[in-house]
DNA sequence: CATGTATATAGTTAATCATCTATATAGTTA
DNA sequence: TAACTATATAGATGATTAACTATATACATG
């Protein structure tokens, strides 16, 4: 469940597309901006910028022919609260179990899962 | 570069991985336990271990014929790190722009890169 | 309108991946 | 030692992916 961390979480294991929106959080970029910054071909940023888009990391707009990037901090705060629920256990306290429990609950193949 | 970051993130790209390690955030399971909480293979379980075992999320102990498995807060503390990047962006300030560049600078492929 | 610039799309290829079945290995116990 | 339990490994398959080249589309400007 939670399907869109699935993309979210693919789009981030690409160290191109990471460096991307370390790009992005300095600012807007055009994709030819970004292109500069890469020895990647123009189709395989456009690629990734719609790998991005597509996990809700950067958006586009449009002005003149470009296409200015621009991150998306949503997502990644998503991220963050995927996070949140195991930051108490290297913090050595248990008190956000209940929502590991509810991600549990909510997946797919599962079985009634004993307390240890 | 942060090719840890690659493997870490792949792993978690994976809805079955992200649940394994919700499973095991409430303690340890042995290979034969995860497995009858999915409606999947023991070899396709095992596969599951080895990517989570090899981005370091997890670890696994002997015991008897047993493979205890056990999560490993470090990991997710690496992506939450990378996140704290970022994390300045959606917050509003910019103090933490420094690591940023530092991201931008190790990364293969660059150029000089204006400030906008 | 013709040309140039910015970006997207199509099609190809080699690699990786999630899953399965079948089998091997390792440890336990009768 | 034989039989059982727990896990790993091998091999196959279909799907996805990151990269490329070549081409199409969209807008701008002479």
């Amino acid at each position: 469940m939670d399907i869109v961390l699935n993309q979210t979480f693919a789009a981030l294991a690409d160290p191109t597309r990471r460096s991307i929106i370390a790009h992005l959080s300095r600012g807007m970029a055009t994709v030819s901006e970004l292109v500069k910054c890469f020895e990647l071909t123009q189709p395989t940023i456009s690629a990734h910028l719609k790998v991005l888009e597509s996990a809700g990391l950067i958006s586009r707009s449009r002005v003149a022919q470009t296409r200015p990037c621009k991150l998306e901090p949503t997502a990644l705060q998503a991220v963050d609260a995927w996070l949140e629920d195991y930051r108490s256990i290297w913090e050595g306290n248990y008190a956000r179990l209940d929502a590991v429990l509810e991600e549990l609950k909510l997946t797919h193949h599962q079985h009634p899962g004993e307390t240890p």
